[in-house]
DNA sequence: TGTCAATGCTAAG
DNA sequence: TTAGCCTTGACAA
């Protein structure tokens, strides 16, 4: 589910549900089943995202989740129902409640500890503090691809197998090609592409990234079907025309997770 | 019922 | 480079 979009969304959501007002925190699985109590019955203070992570303060206890490959929330309004599933952690009051499940991450850290998750990770697009300057010192003396290196969280935060795919496909810029040779000006591109895009993931709650004349109505063509949901070029389009010059979009395997590309528009 | 994939990451080798 | 982990849902048999 979960790319740096998702992840600002459910800080704002957090907030908006539980600010302010005491939590009832649980964990009906049993495995935060510590940390629940400690939280139980104070309010949240604060939501932060910054990248793949989601900080909920309590005081000087940070809430640390990562939702991993396939974590998710679930929110609901009114009284909780009873847990489904392997739920890790619940939160409540008389207003709404939110479920966590199958987080890769999801523990107390002191203020310090916040901080040094902080500093091992790159600029996040979507925060208003990022300095593209440093995801730019590490992609221009970098031999590993530029796709490797944009799913490198210690290089740009946030950004997933998704957004790395549809970037390098709207800038035409070949997903194999070393950090080192991606020149200033495409830097500057692709940091700007990921500010737009990622900003309206947010709003959108899922990613978009076909631009006005490729979109099924302006192309007469049927809608995609692929459960992630948004409007995207390459993304699971496997053995699929490109949507601007029609060759077969390709997939390979790249450091364990699936590359899409289309070899007619990414050649430089 | 079983198998597999998934928008992720880490530690071990 | 690989194995392992967190969990669910889609699909095949």
């Amino acid at each position: 589910m979960p790319e740096g979009h998702i992840i600002h969304r459910l800080a704002r959501e957090n907030h908006r549900v539980f600010a302010d007002r005491p939590v009832r925190v649980s964990s009906p699985q049993g495995r935060f089943a510590e940390g629940a109590a400690r939280l139980d019955g104070r309010p949240l203070d604060e939501a932060e995202a910054h990248g793949k992570h989601l900080f909920l303060g309590f005081g000087e206890d940070w809430l640390h989740i990562h939702l991993g490959l396939y974590g998710g929330f679930t929110f609901g309004s009114g009284g909780a129902p009873a847990p489904v599933g392997e739920v890790r952690l619940r939160m409540a009051n008389d207003e709404g409640w939110a479920d966590l499940r199958g987080p890769n991450t999801c523990e107390l850290l002191d203020p310090a500890a916040k901080d040094a998750v902080h500093a091992r990770l790159g600029p996040d697009p979507l925060r208003p503090d990022a300095d593209p300057d440093a995801a730019w010192r590490r992609m221009a003396r970098s031999s590993t691809t530029v796709a490797a290196l944009l799913m490198d969280q210690k290089v740009l935060a946030g950004v997933g197998n998704v957004y790395r795919a549809e970037v390098l496909f709207r800038l035409g810029i070949s997903p194999h090609r070393a950090g080192r040779d991606v020149t200033r000006t495409e830097w500057d591109a692709i940091w700007a592409d990921l500010v737009a895009l990622m900003h309206l993931g947010v709003g959108a709650g899922r990613i978009d990234t076909v631009r006005q004349e490729h979109t099924p109505e302006a192309m007469g063509r049927p809608p995609r079907v692929d459960d992630h949901g948004g409007e995207v070029y390459v993304y699971r389009r496997t053995d699929m025309p490109c949507l601007v010059c029609g060759t077969p979009v390709r997939t390979e395997s790249l450091a364990a997770r699936n590359l899409f590309w289309c070899p007619g528009c990414q050649q430089r």
